[in-house]
DNA sequence: CGATCGTATCGTATATCGACGATAAACAGT
DNA sequence: ACTGTTTATCGTCGATATACGATACGATCG
């Protein structure tokens, strides 16, 4: 995503403030604020945690979207591992994944 | 941000799980989670932090792009709040606006 | 005043996001 | 098997993000 210059590289092999460790620290970080770095998705989470257990396309029910557009913040969700979803017959269960909550959460706390 | 279909008001005025409070809400998190959502922010961030107090220029020394984008990113942190610059002679020194990352750790903790 | 240094902004190119409608795919029930 | 329900994917389009170089701005120093 960062695309890196190469006289960059001098800096990293020299102990720089930041360190190659960090680099994919950052990512990391990154990577899981940006599941929640849009109102939908925000309250996509929101509604989960609410409910304790999974709910399926409910959710397009309480979202103002359309449902392909609820679908892809879905698959947003699940690919940053915030959210699972499991197939119950014809529909599916989303539910927290709450150890990447837990790791978001600590991520964010040990700021 | 959210475009807001017709039939969506209906939902809304009938006291839906998600009120319209919760929506502020939500953009507000979605705002803040936004802003550390590329590592690049992230890294300048975290590199405020270490230092304690503020820095200027030298955050363009630490990352791997170029001063114009690094200035990008700055400014995108100052909108958000998340940083604060202020003029110091002829440079600008940068450092983390404490209230607004309690903010951040609160709505993340709450969540 | 003019030169220089540090920073911000402009202009631009490319990539990705976010939204939708339409369609496909998977499953349950008749 | 057929049908209806639920969810995912595709194709598209406008808006925005991200990156860069070039340039403008602002302050300090000679």
């Amino acid at each position: 995503m960062v695309r890196v210059r190469p006289e960059a590289q001098k800096g990293c092999t020299a102990g720089e403030t930041l360190s190659l460790p960090d680099v994919a620290w950052a990512e990391d970080m990154a990577k899981l604020t940006w599941a929640l770095a849009h109102p939908a998705r925000v309250r996509i989470v929101r509604l989960l945690l609410n409910r304790t257990s999974c709910i399926c396309g409910e959710i397009v029910e309480e979202m103002p979207l359309a449902q392909s557009t609820v679908s892809q913040h879905l698959k947003i969700l699940k690919e940053t591992g915030l959210v699972q979803g499991e197939i119950d017959g014809p529909r599916v269960c989303y539910c927290i994944n709450k150890e990447a909550m837990a790791k978001l959460k600590k991520l964010i706390a040990d700021l």
